[in-house]
Order: structure tokens, then sequence, then C-alpha cells
DNA sequence: AGTGGATGGTAAAGTGGCTTGACCATACAT
DNA sequence: ATGTATGGTCAAGCCACTTTACCATCCACT
């Protein structure tokens, strides 16, 4: 993934910056409901956000509804980047089901969702 | 595999201490070989062992063969560290197994193993 | 036998993501 | 109006790890 995206032009991103681009990304939301989500503390969470504003990926904007908090909005640099992560995810997963065959790739993919589910 | 590794009571040992113990294990090893063979720095492995030689679970003595050169050696704790690691690991699988199915859950350990290979 | 590069190991300083602790401002329930 | 909860940030410290720099020994080659 981080191969990818450096070769794409994306080569001050590192392995933490990916964390906050987990699904469904950290567009709109509140930095605390953020960490929440991501199972990291306020503060690592708000030491990435100075990361990827200073790299021109996302913004800290006031919250229109509460004074106190803020809304992460993903710059275009930051939409872009969030774009290559997904291709890269969708190219990788086609070099796998091209190794194993459609349907045996399709049974992996099924396992692993199972074991995951309610852990 | 550190919850039960406390749980038995190995609970100084952290999940950097892990690889260390990752098959086949430290025990005979010369520390640069094991450094190569984890794909750590020779100084990184070096701040393990120190680690887990001062816990009680290896210890670094004189490779008879070569003057500047050491063998890591297993203490008894260290044994029974990699037992119940290894313990841990059947119990897992066997949750797995019980979870997906004999049958589904050896197709699971094939797919993965033919990602695995060459990578 | 001597020499120079390779190898095994370690110490020391620095890096970076993260945690802990402390704090301020605002929101909200009573 | 007041006390507690919530959102955010700063500062200090932690810790695994990297980088840099060494020293000692080994070994191939002349």
């Amino acid at each position: 993934m981080l191969e990818r995206l450096h070769a794409r032009g994306f080569d001050d991103l590192d392995v933490p910056h990916l964390t906050v681009f987990l699904f469904p990304g950290p567009h709109g939301a509140r930095p605390t409901e953020l960490a929440a989500r991501l199972r990291v503390s306020k503060q690592s969470l708000n030491y990435l956000l100075g990361q990827l504003e200073r790299l021109g990926y996302l913004e800290r904007r006031p919250d229109p509804d509460d004074v106190r908090s803020k809304r992460v909005m993903l710059t275009r640099r930051g939409v872009a980047a969030g774009r290559v992560m997904r291709q890269a995810v969708g190219e990788i997963e086609r070099e796998w089901r091209a190794r194993l065959g459609a349907q045996r790739f399709d049974q992996l993919r099924q396992l692993l969702r199972e074991l995951v589910e309610q852990v």
C-alpha cells in the first residue's frame, strides 16, 4: 500500500498516517469521534492530524454546531490520496484473485470475514 | 498470544519479545544470525536480548568456535515460555477450526500458505 | 608472517509514535 | 447558577528502534 502511494507522488506519507484513512476516512469527522473509532488516544490522533495538516492532506476547521469542536476536512490532495489507497486495495485484490483463482479467492475472503466477525 | 502468556505467569513479556521466539526460536543461535533471520538490526535484537536476559528467559554465552561471538541459550523459563507459545497457537487453531469447520479451516490454511509463498 | 578487509558485537545519541498528566474552554443537566 | 461532561491541546516522558561510531577477532591473500 505504502509502496504504491509513494510511487504515485504521495511519498510524504508514512505507515501511521494510514490509520487515519481507514474506512470510511476522516472527512467530516470530529477529532475525538475519530480517535474513538480508530481506538487511539485523542492526543495521538491529534499528533497525526497535525502532520497531515502540515503536509496538506487535510484541514481542521471549526465545527459550526459546537464552538469547542473541530471538523476534519480533506483537501483535494487528501481526497486524491484516499482514492489511490482504494485503488491499491483493488489492485492487490486482483493480484491475489489471479493467483488463487476467482472462486478460491472468494472463499478466502469469506473465511476471513467469518473469523473477524464478533471477535 | 500475549494474553495467554500473561495468564500463565509470563506477564513480564511484551509484544516485541515475541519476535525473538519466532520459529524456530533463538536457542543456540548467534545474535547476528538471529537478527538477519528476524530482519531486524543487530542493535535492535541486542536490545531485546538484553531485556530477555535480564528477565531470566535466556543467557548469552561465549561461542566455543569464535571468541568474538556469542550463543543464545534459553533458560528453563525461556523454554517454558516457548512451550506456552506453541500451546497457545494450538489452542487458537482449535478454536478457529471449531468455528469454521475442519475442512474449511484447512482450506483457509492452504489459501494463506499459497499467498505467503514467494512474496 | 603480516596486512587489510570482513565479521561479530556493543555503546551512545537521536528519532518518532505514542502514553500519561495536566489543563482550559465550552456544553449541558440539574 | 453551578457542577460535571465533553472537545481539544500542551508538555513531559516512554520505549522500540535507527544511525553512527567503535573495538576485537577472523580470515583470505600476498
